[in-house]
DNA sequence: TAAATATATATCCTTTAAGAATATATGTCA
DNA sequence: TGACATATATTCTTAAAGGATATATATTTA
């Protein structure tokens, strides 16, 4: 595709800072395992909406707000290897939370079929 | 669901500022017809993403920065009832454009179902 | 006909989340 | 001991949305 001189933002669909899904991401990485940033880091790349690792401030921010939130909660765990790992767990609440970005994640989906559905009537 | 005391922001998924498909709404609006902002404004909604209203300011923003990047095209039109309305009709390169939202969406959504499967299989 | 309302565009400020760079500290291993 | 991997944390910038407000014209209605 043609880029124009004058296009400087949002020069390909998605391309901008948005709808990364993070959030539930974490909170689905700690709903199959307690786990801690460095580790998320690496491994949020599986539920497909990061490629590569995530940049590191990312996820602690969001750790540290998903704690404040009482989401997830956390200790440091000095045993085992290397320097010390603050581990995370999901709570209740953040179950709770998971559960309703999955209802969220539904309906957009739909949204979005629904919308691609009515560029293809227009189309074909 | 229960919504803790130091939980502020996000309160719950979707609420924040983000993915609101905007830009690919408007061009599809104007793939179908020609048309002008405060008409945008009201019809929006029926692409999904937006309820009721769209906020004007989100509208004459979006279709100013279309309209820099040559995606779309626009004229006054003085005839007809009412103040005089800016019409904007689609370039090529605005189909293009949509055609590769189009793309990114259908990945979006197909992203958004397997996580959705995933957290299916945990649970069920 | 004057006031109220609807139509229409435009500008500005704030908030939210992501992106990106960098700092700091500890443990491991050649 | 010096380089590298592990691990967390902080800070700055940018992108996009949300929201408020200003301005002007046309139409309706009291």
């Amino acid at each position: 595709m043609k880029i124009s001189k004058n296009r400087k933002k949002n020069d390909h669909p998605g391309s901008a800072k948005q709808e990364r899904y993070i959030q539930p991401s974490i909170l689905m990485g700690l709903y199959l395992n307690p786990s801690y940033g460095y580790e998320i880091i690496r491994h949020i790349q599986n539920f497909g909406f990061v490629k590569g690792d995530a940049p590191p401030g990312m996820i602690y921010r969001h750790l540290r707000q998903l704690e404040e939130d009482g989401l997830v909660r956390s200790e440091w765990k000095t045993e085992g290897t290397g320097p010390a790992k603050r581990m995370y767990c999901i709570t209740e609440e953040g179950n709770e939370v998971l559960s309703a970005w999955i209802g969220y994640m539904e309906n957009q989906a739909e949204k979005l079929q629904n919308f691609i559905a009515m560029y293809r009537r227009l189309t074909k």
